[in-house]
DNA sequence: CTCCTATCCTGCGAGC
DNA sequence: TGCTCGCAGGATAGGA
């Protein structure tokens, strides 16, 4: 379910949780077994220190704790609930339960259970997330080389935007909603996109991204930032599951196609080829 | 190397 | 009403 902006709105939502009281005051796992099994004994070890603060980075959630770090990811269907102690109700996939002090808790939900919690050191984090691309909203972005990163790519440019290696934080709804925006094919080959179109391209990714995020995320299905509210960009969104509707822009039928693994939506008299 | 496919898991809607 | 089938926002291993 989530992508760049529903990642970045549930770190803020833990942050502004963390104001009020960010000591773990104890852990309750019911289920271990996400995609990876959870380091119980590790995080059980962590009891009494501060969560000094959280980060995202690309897809992922980071909680710093002294010289460890949390790594949560929300796969498909992940939350991380904020509850207050006597209310909310315990849902069916509740797999972890973080006490914190200030009475307030947190609670790992995933239905499918892609996501994940891993405990690593700081050094270890580097390591762990060495082999990912850079972030598509930092200001310190290089437009210039990542337009070489991607001219050199042989792929589908929809299939290497989502490729987490050359760029983080699109997935499947932004990469379609990006690429109509910038109107290019998702089937262009990334060595035959023009640099002007590049140019449209990271500059349509970042008006995408942000839009998302000041509209609360796309909730097409499951996504819930932390205090449960739905999203409202799904109302925004251009061409992901508008199959069969007409193209905003020019009336043609938007067709969806499968590439890459995944269903992506265009509008093939916007978006040509060449 | 790069690219493509299958896979992990549950829930839901479509179609019969 | 109830069943089966296919598909869903991500990431990654393994094969070509």
């Amino acid at each position: 379910m989530p992508e760049l902006p529903e990642v970045e709105i549930v770190k803020r939502n833990i942050e502004e949780l963390l104001l009020s009281g960010n000591r773990i005051e104890s852990w309750l796992f019911k289920r271990s077994d996400l995609r990876f099994v959870i380091p119980r004994r590790g995080l059980q070890q962590l009891k009494g220190k501060k969560i000094s603060r959280v980060e995202r980075r690309a897809k992922y959630l980071l909680f710093f704790v002294e010289e460890r770090v949390i790594l949560s990811h929300l796969g498909m269907t992940g939350q991380w609930r904020i509850e207050e102690n006597g209310t909310g109700s315990k849902q069916k996939h509740d797999h972890v339960i973080l006490q914190l002090s200030g009475g307030k808790r947190l609670v790992f939900c995933d239905p499918r259970r892609f996501g994940f919690i891993e405990l690593l050191s700081v050094d270890g984090l580097s390591q762990r997330l060495s082999g990912l691309g850079p972030e598509p909203l930092s200001k310190d972005l290089n437009r210039q080389s990542l337009t070489e990163t991607f001219s050199r790519l042989q792929s589908p440019v929809k299939v290497a935007l989502m490729n987490q290696k050359n760029l983080v934080g699109v997935g499947n709804i932004y990469a379609s909603e990006a690429l109509f925006r910038a109107q290019i094919s998702p089937l262009k080959k990334c060595s035959k996109v023009k640099e002007k179109e590049y140019d449209r391209l990271w500059g349509q990714v970042v008006d995408v991204l942000q839009a998302a995020i000041q509209s609360g995320g796309s909730t097409i299905d499951s996504y819930r930032n932390s205090r449960s509210e739905a999203g409202r960009f799904q109302n925004e969104l251009l061409v992901y599951g508008r199959d069969g509707e007409e193209c905003v822009k020019c009336h043609s039928v938007i067709v969806s196609i499968f590439l890459g693994g995944r269903n992506t939506f265009w509008c093939p008299s916007c978006q040509k080829r060449s």
